[in-house]
DNA sequence: CTCGTGACTCCCG
DNA sequence: TCGGGAGCCACGA
């Protein structure tokens, strides 16, 4: 079969962003371990800031490690705090999510 | 080509 | 609790 040859990080990332189901959530980092590349978690913020439009990615499915949106206030933070909210996800204190309970846990390499 | 920068994360004091 | 430094990769000047 087909090699792979691995496309590019920034592929790679954009295309796990897109199987991130409805209801759940991602952290920077675990996409980029998911892409191969663990310490990439800033790349993953540029390939939402720069293609998340432009490729229709659930970007509000993404938030960083502490469960807590990254994007500053008025600049995109309350809106996807709704729309996590529309898919069931609920925010605690200081606007965290519940980690254990909202992560996506792909099964290896999923599909 | 070199530099600076960024929706991040980990490590060390 | 807070701050500095390193790692990673793509893009625009």
């Amino acid at each position: 079969m087909a090699k792979p040859i691995p496309q590019t990080l920034f592929q790679r990332v954009k295309a796990i962003i897109k199987k991130i189901p409805r209801g759940k959530v991602a952290t920077y980092g675990q996409i980029a371990a998911l892409a191969g590349q663990p310490r990439a978690a800033r790349q993953v913020a540029w390939a939402l800031h720069t293609s998340s439009d432009k490729d229709r990615l659930p970007w509000h499915r993404v938030i960083n490690r502490n469960g807590a949106i990254s994007l500053p206030r008025s600049r995109g933070y309350e809106l996807q705090r709704e729309l996590l909210r529309r898919e069931g996800v609920t925010f605690g204190l200081r606007d965290v999510i519940d980690l254990e309970h909202f992560q996506w846990r792909p099964r290896l390499k999923s599909k």
